[in-house]
DNA sequence: GGAAGCCGGGATAGCGCTTTCCCGTTTCGG
DNA sequence: CCGAAACGGGAAAGCGCTATCCCGGCTTCC
C-alpha cells in the first residue's frame, strides 16, 4: 500500500449519477477530439474547425443526445440567458397578454423566462426580486401597479437598482421609477381619450368605480377621465374606490345605488373591464338597465367585453405588444436602458354608451 | 524575468466586472472564515458553526447584499431548483389558470418556475423541451391537450422518457402517455355529469359545437356527453368542428344555421365556454335566442360564463387546484413518479339551460 | 531562403459554489 | 488518566463549461 503524503491523499470523485447525462467531456471522448474543440463546434464560434472534426463532433453528441449543461454555460461565460418576469398573478388576463408578448419576444431572443408571482404583496415582491437576483439574469421585468406609500418600495428600488449597476438591466410595466424604464400603457392619455369621446356622445356625469386612490393606474385613469370630459362642460359626478376587481365593481356601484349617489350620473366609469362587468350586474340588481338607463365604460378592452351584453366601450391596449417591447427593450443591447416608452391606447366605443339625444356630430 | 517552462505560463485572471456581484469567497475574506464555513452558514447546513462565525458570515453577507449565484450552485450541487412548464399559450384563462396553480406550489417548494409556450406547433413543442432538458429541471410539466397523428409526438416522448431516465420528473396536464403521470380533469366524467344533467332538465337532442377530433380532450367530452344523454333517451343530433376557441365557435353555429343542421336540436353543447359564447352570438345573428329558443352549455366555467347574458351552463374544474397538484407530484420526493390523477369537475348550471317542460323532477 | 504570419488544434485556468477529507481541540467514558 | 469519539474549522477537489494561451505546421512575402 502506497504511503501517501499528509493532505495531498487522493480524493475519490465523486460517483457520477450512472444515469447522469453526458458532459461535454463525453462527447469531446467519443468524437475523438478535445474539449476546446468539442465546445467550437457546438456553439459555433468563430475559431473555425476542420469539416472532419466538425463531423464527429455533432455525430458524438447526436449518439449521446448530449445537451448543453445551462448552469455550467452560465457560470462559465458569466451570464445566463434568462429574463425573469415579475408580476402579481398569471392568473389575470391583463398580465398573461403582457406575458405572451414578453415571452414570446425572450423565444426570439434565445432567452428562458422565468415567471414569478407577488400576489399584489410587497413583502413577497421583495423577496422574489432577491431570489430573481440570484439566477443572474440578463434583464429583470416587473409587471404590477405601484403602490404609493408601500413600505418596501425604497428596498424593492434598491434592489432593483443594485440589480442594474452590476450589469442587469430592469424595465417596469408600469409607472418607471429610479430613472428604470419602463413600457406601458399610456392610461391618462387614454382616459382622457375615454373622456373625450363619451362627451361627445352626449354624456356629462360620470359615476367613477374604481380601485385604490393608492393605485398609480386608478389615479392616472381618473384624472385623464376628468379632463377629457371637462372641455365640453362634463365632470365627475362622483368617486366609488373598492379592490380592483370585478367584486370591487360591483360592490362599490351597489353602494353608489343604495345611497342615492348614483342619481346624478349619466355614464357609469369603470376603472377597468372586470370591475365593468361587476357594476353592469349591480346595475340590474339595482332594477338599472346598462347602456339604457346608465352608460358603461370599461378598461383594457379584455376579450370578454365583447361578449358580454351591452357591448362594453372600453380603452384598448395592445398588450402582448407592450410585453413585447419591454421584453425586446431590456434585451436589446441597443438604444438607452432606461426610457419611458408609453404605448397609446385606442377607444373602443360600443353599446354600453350608445351616442345620447345632443350628441356631437361627427363633424 | 523569470523564466517560465512551456505551457506552464501563468494567466492572468479573467478580469472580473468591476461591479460584478459579490462571491461567498468575498463573503468568507469579510468575515474572516473559509469558504467552507461560509457556505455552511448560508446554506445552513447540518454541519454545525460556531455562533461567533456564523453571525460575522451573516454580518458579512448581509453588508455586501450577497445573493447566492443560483448556477454555480446549480452546478456544485448537481441540480437546479427549477420546475419548467410547457403550455401552448399563457394568454388562456385555461392555462392561466393552471399556471397559477403551478407557480404558487413551486414556490411554497422553493422552486423557480420557467415557461415556454409553444403556440400549439409541435416542431416547437419538440425544441422547447430540449433547450429546457437543458436547464437540468427538476420537473417538467407539459401542458396541452395530445394531438393524434402529430408527427413529433415520439420524438418528444422520447426526449421526456430520456428526462425521466435521468433523474427529472415529467407530468402532463393533460392525457397521460409513455408511462409518465399526469394530472388533468376529469374531462369525459364531467361530460357524462353534464349530459346527465340537461337531459334531466329535458333536454334530449344536442347539438356538438367543438374542436378538431384529433384533439383528445374534444374526443373525451364528446363521448362524455354522448353517454350522459343516452340514459334518458336523449343523443347527439349533430356534430360541428372548427377551431377549439371563440372564433371557431361563432363560425361552426352559423355553419349549422345555414345549412338548417340546427333544427332538430334542443341544446346547442360546446366544447369549451369560449366556444359557447361565440357560438351565443351567432345564434343571436341568426334570430335564435340563446337560453329561451336553445340551451346552450360550455366547458370550464372560466370567469366570463357567469357575465355573459344568459348566464353560461359548465362544467367547472378546479384548474389553480390542478396546476397546484401537478407540481407537487412532480417536486414531492414522496409518491409514484407517475399516476394518472383526474380532478372532478363540477356542473354548473345556469340560465343558458333553463328547466323545460317535462323535465325530470328533482327528487 | 528565412522571417512573419495564418490556421487548426490542444492543454488548462478559472467561473462560484458544495462537500469531502483531514486536522487540532475538547469532552467523555472506562 | 488515557484513548475514543465528538466537534468546529480549513484546504481543496471537483461540477461542466468557456476562453485564453500556446504550439506545430503551412503559407506568404520580401
Amino acid at each position: 500500500m502506497p504511503l501517501q503524503g499528509p493532505g495531498q491523499g487522493k480524493r475519490k470523485p465523486r460517483a457520477r449519477a450512472s444515469s447522469g447525462n453526458p458532459t461535454l467531456t463525453d462527447v469531446a471522448a467519443r468524437a475523438g477530439v478535445s474539449l476546446a474543440t468539442a465546445s467550437r463546434v457546438l456553439n459555433d464560434s468563430d475559431r473555425k474547425v476542420g469539416a472532419e472534426h466538425r463531423a464527429r463532433v455533432l455525430r458524438a453528441a447526436a449518439e449521446l443526445d448530449y445537451r448543453t449543461d445551462l448552469s455550467a454555460q452560465a457560470m462559465a461565460r458569466g451570464s445566463s440567458p434568462v429574463l425573469a418576469l415579475l408580476v402579481s398573478s398569471i392568473d389575470d388576463p391583463y398580465f398573461s397578454a403582457i406575458a405572451e408578448g414578453v415571452v414570446s419576444s425572450a423565444h426570439t431572443h434565445g432567452v428562458i423566462v422565468t415567471i414569478a408571482i407577488t400576489a399584489r404583496d410587497s413583502a413577497r415582491e421583495l423577496t422574489s426580486v432577491r431570489t430573481i437576483r440570484g439566477q443572474r439574469p440578463r434583464a429583470i421585468l416587473v409587471g404590477g401597479s405601484r403602490i404609493a406609500g408601500n413600505p418596501h418600495t425604497d428596498a424593492l428600488l434598491a434592489e432593483l437598482r443594485a440589480f442594474a449597476d452590476s450589469g442587469g438591466r430592469a424595465v417596469f410595466l408600469s409607472q418607471p421609477a429610479g430613472g428604470l424604464g419602463a413600457v406601458r400603457p399610456a392610461n391618462a392619455a387614454g382616459a382622457r381619450d375615454l373622456g373625450t369621446a363619451i362627451a361627445r356622445h352626449g354624456y356629462r356625469r360620470a359615476a367613477v368605480v374604481t380601485g385604490s386612490e393608492r393605485l398609480e393606474t386608478v389615479t392616472e385613469r381618473t384624472e385623464g377621465l376628468r379632463r377629457g370630459l371637462a372641455p365640453l362642460g362634463g365632470g365627475i359626478a362622483v368617486v366609488e374606490s373598492d379592490t380592483f376587481d370585478r367584486s370591487g365593481g360591483y360592490r362599490s356601484t351597489r353602494r353608489l345605488i343604495e345611497s342615492g349617489r348614483i342619481g346624478g350620473a349619466d355614464v357609469l366609469c369603470a376603472g377597468n373591464d372586470f370591475m365593468a362587468v361587476g357594476a353592469m350586474t349591480a346595475l340590474r340588481d339595482g332594477g338599472i338597465e346598462p347602456g339604457r338607463d346608465i352608460a358603461v365604460t370599461g378598461f383594457n378592452d379584455i376579450e370578454t367585453a365583447a361578449d358580454v351584453t351591452p357591448q362594453l366601450t372600453t380603452v384598448r391596449f395592445p398588450l402582448a405588444a407592450i410585453g413585447r417591447r419591454a421584453a425586446d427593450l431590456a434585451l436589446g443591447a441597443d438604444g438607452p436602458p432606461s426610457q419611458d416608452i408609453s404605448v397609446p391606447g385606442e377607444v373602443i366605443m360600443r353599446a354600453s354608451c350608445p351616442p345620447r339625444d345632443g350628441a356631437v356630430g361627427s363633424g
